[in-house]
DNA sequence: TTGAATTATATCGCATGCGATATAATTTTG
DNA sequence: CAAAATTATATCGCATGCGATATAATTCAA
């Protein structure tokens, strides 16, 4: 290698093109889900429920890679807003299981079309695109994994 | 489409998993940065001023893809640590010029130890990371230039 | 079986990101 | 050349993310 610091050029970093494509992704979703009244983290719980119908607040974090202290009070903020209940699940009552409301429910059908407004926002070819989630899910994979490797 | 609603389930999502990509990568910074009293955001503001020697807040933000909103204020803790100093051009006072302290220059090679610490971090193959690398660029620029049309 | 460990949420403090707005310096324009 | 527009920073308010810590419910263990 030329230059000892060639490791800590930004453009040879990869951490950094994934950080600023991150942040644009998040800009681009911005007036797309001002007309759900959602932010972008709140978007990716409501997916969670219009797909699950019920889910408790332990596999949310973990299905979204996130820590308690970022989704309790994103989920207070879903509650104000209208769109989910919470409960106590009477098996367990540490458990907090969260639902839709009505309102919720209701807004699946105008959620379709923010993937329709982000598609042409996206320039990738169909095989780019798949090549990106596999790379990506890779790496959330193997951190999982490493998470369970602490564990033991 | 079988279902509807396939276009908004999570697992369908590309921005997803590069959100939370993201997430794990700067969570994975956090303590080999924390050796140099560093943020992640700070960290890739010190890589551009130990490669520039002297850059001006406009071309910082453009380089990152941040805005000033979120420049500034990391611009004054930086100085408050030392790291950096703050003038204006004399050209144009307006430009903020940020150069380097002693103890920020010399905190490059402490700097060097933190690409070693993530390296086996991230467990992708050379082809998939020039990969990895090579599509999130390409969405970058995409993005630059969808901005310089906007300016026309 | 009861005190200790574990687990699931919740709270606190700090550092981003960013839209909206304010301010100061410079450039454009009528 | 003076007022208007533009440009570069700065400030404000809100919504994350997350480490550290607190609290309540459950499980484990002596």
């Amino acid at each position: 290698m030329k230059d000892k610091y060639e490791s800590i050029r930004l453009r040879n970093q990869l951490c950094f093109p994934l950080y600023a494509v991150s942040n644009m992704i998040t800009r681009n979703y911005k007036p797309l889900l001002d007309e759900l009244d959602l932010t972008y983290t709140q978007y990716i719980v409501m997916m969670i429920l219009w797909e699950e119908e019920k889910v408790n607040e332990k596999l949310l974090c973990e299905t979204l890679c996130l820590k308690s202290n970022t989704v309790t009070p994103l989920l207070k903020k879903l509650e104000n807003k209208g769109y989910i209940k919470k409960s106590k699940d009477p098996e367990d009552e540490r458990n907090l299981v969260i639902t839709l409301t009505k309102t919720g429910e209701a807004l699946k059908d105008k959620a379709l079309e923010v993937p329709k407004g982000m598609a042409c926002r996206i320039n990738l070819s169909k095989e780019e695109t798949a090549t990106l989630y596999n790379i990506l899910y890779k790496m959330l994979d193997e951190e999982q994994k490493e998470q369970r490797l602490i564990k033991c």
